[in-house]
DNA sequence: GTCTATATGCCGATAGAC
DNA sequence: GTCTATCGGCATATAGAC
């Protein structure tokens, strides 16, 4: 019988993980995987009935940890702060080559043609889940109309990784920042701001 | 000898243009292009020299249009029309079933891992002239650190596609026209007020 | 629950005729 | 320049032993 705890299942995910987000859930094979993991492609397929569904796991095991991760950098008491750490986090990230962007905003992607598969499902449930959080943190801070500021700062935050991931400069990151403290009031447009000290970076 | 303006040879990249572009170009395959385009396989690939080169020539053929369609789009005048248009469009486009993002964007996704693919290289090339275009329209408008507003932009731009293919919600895109005009000092929004402020009113 | 071995088909790419 | 025919490999998925 199938459990979802067992030691396998988890190497198998772990494994799906590292070349899921490598290569792609297109770019990374079944084969691949079980090697990784140190199964036969056959244990793979007793605890996954398809490649879809290895997929989706992949991703459901990737939720919590990352939105906890994000939690846990936007801890600051400010809000201002917090969406300071926030944007160095996607641009510090950024320039690692190891890093590959946002797993549900690249599957989203790779399977854009099917959106009914259940890893973009997961996909828009996990973003949803970040938005409301936004919100909630947003709200806290006395800001009004704290759901349309999330949406601007969600928007922000998956354009900063994909221009990070185009083109692995944090001077990306450094514009989403600054167009999110504006969006949500909490800093105003500099208008005498030194061109030197604008351009210390690089 | 290969030249660039054969009929057969457009025809393979309109066949291409649209498989890659509708089923991602990792979904896509050969055969499949070769057989809408009418033509075999061998004749595919005698005018190009692997499926990596005809990734780069669908997205190179994409270039130029894509950005005449954007300029189309943002014709105005005035700098706060041209962007309310510009996330219109993202908006309605968006909500189209046949619509699966920006290409460029796509190919980075799809091709994360191959950052030197010359489909990557080109995707990056495409959003550098979007990204000098934009800063000349703001430039003209009379704003300053026109480089500055312009990646505001651009990531703002991304984020909202980013977001329609996510959701396929308008809301989005009107998030980001809201933060753009800010951005670029078009549009005010008051600074929000402290915390304690706030709980006045509460 | 995990193994060895294999089914079946599509993948990108090529040989050689015309 | 386009065709028919096909290669070798890797893709997902499965059969059946233990």
């Amino acid at each position: 019988m199938r459990r979802r705890g067992t030691v396998t299942r988890r190497l198998i995910i772990e494994a799906a993980d590292a070349l899921f987000y490598g290569e792609g859930v297109r770019g990374a094979g079944v084969d691949a995987i079980a090697k990784r993991a140190g199964v036969t492609k056959r244990t793979l397929y007793y605890h996954f009935a398809s490649k879809d569904e290895l997929i989706a796991a992949y991703l459901e095991a990737r939720d919590q940890p990352t939105l906890k991760r994000l939690k846990n950098a936007m801890r600051a008491k400010d809000l201002a702060s917090s969406v300071r750490a926030l944007f160095k986090l996607v641009g510090s990230s950024g320039i690692l080559p190891t890093w590959k962007g946002c797993a549900f905003i690249r599957v989203i992607h790779e399977l854009a043609g099917q959106p009914g598969h259940p890893a973009c499902v997961l996909a828009r449930r996990h973003k949803k889940g970040l938005e409301q959080w936004f919100e909630e943190q947003i709200e806290a801070a006395g800001i009004s109309k704290a759901d349309e500021r999330a949406r601007e700062l969600l928007v922000l935050m998956d354009g900063a990784i994909t221009q990070m991931l185009t083109h692995r400069d944090p001077i990306y990151a450094e514009a989403a920042l600054r167009a999110a403290l504006v969006c949500l009031g909490l800093e105003g447009r500099p208008r005498a701001r030194s061109k030197t000290a604008a351009h210390v970076y690089r």
